[in-house]
DNA sequence: AGTGAAATGAATCTGTA
DNA sequence: TACAGATTCATTTCACT
């Protein structure tokens, strides 16, 4: 991870769709090592994933909340398994604290959020943040160069 | 916003830089037609960005943590000013609740966290979470199609 | 809205330093 | 690790349905 690298990363946050050649003008590198560059830091796990931030309202998901869930460490294992597979779950957070996780949710309406509160029942008391607004939205770490 | 709609954009939401080709493969359409009904989803705003995830750890970001902050409504505004130019401000919501937001943070140092956490007590009270694990890092919202 | 074929443009591969 | 040139591949444009 050099200074290059670094830029590559800040440039791919911006826009992962950002072509190999504008890269490349931009880091005065050629395309083939900016794509060696790339492949390097996909395989060694800087790059995680390239993901398209999509408007979860205009997608018909009109509820995101917060949900604070008060798991037993013996329950964990099986909270995350479930979890896992509800695709309404954008993130989950184990913490510190009174409760033990966090988890990020959009639903299409406040009676499906409510009921899959109910299924966090059997996991542990909960306690919901619902969101009014996002003045700052998913964004990358600008890493300096 | 159709099935084929849905197809691409959950597509480019598992990996953002795949390809026209590709994505005209899988839902049985020309890479002319794929390309248009991207660049109209940009356009009326569904798609919002392109967004490389990273691992903060191999990035030297060792602290994620939820930081929750009471601001006072007539402080909203200074609030949201400030912490928008914060780079270590992953995102921010303003939510339901005592704490009025809720933002996420990444740090180099449990110092820098604290000293970050100071600078927002002009702002009002905070309740700051550590993260311990991320058992669901960062996704999409999986559309049915 | 959708297409196929041509033209443009980008990514990869091979050679080499 | 980096490059330049050749090849392969993807994307855009355009005339047409």
């Amino acid at each position: 991870m050099d200074a290059i690298d670094r830029k590559i990363i800040n440039r791919l946050q911006q826009n992962a769709r950002v072509s190999l050649k504008e890269l490349a003008k931009e880091c005065y590198i050629s395309p083939p090592t900016i794509s060696a560059r790339i492949r390097h830091m996909e395989k060694s796990g800087v790059i995680k994933n390239y993901y398209t931030l999509i408007d979860p309202k205009k997608a018909g998901y009109h509820i995101k909340a917060f949900i604070n869930v008060k798991v037993e460490p013996a329950d964990k294992a099986a909270f995350y398994t479930y979890i896992r597979d509800v695709p309404n779950v954008l993130e989950c957070n184990c913490i510190s604290g009174e409760f033990s996780m966090l988890i990020k949710v959009i639903f299409e309406s406040t009676e499906l959020l409510d009921s899959f509160i109910n299924s966090l029942q059997k996991f542990g008391k909960t306690n919901t943040q619902i969101v009014f607004s996002t003045p700052v939205d998913v964004r990358g770490i600008h890493l300096s160069e």
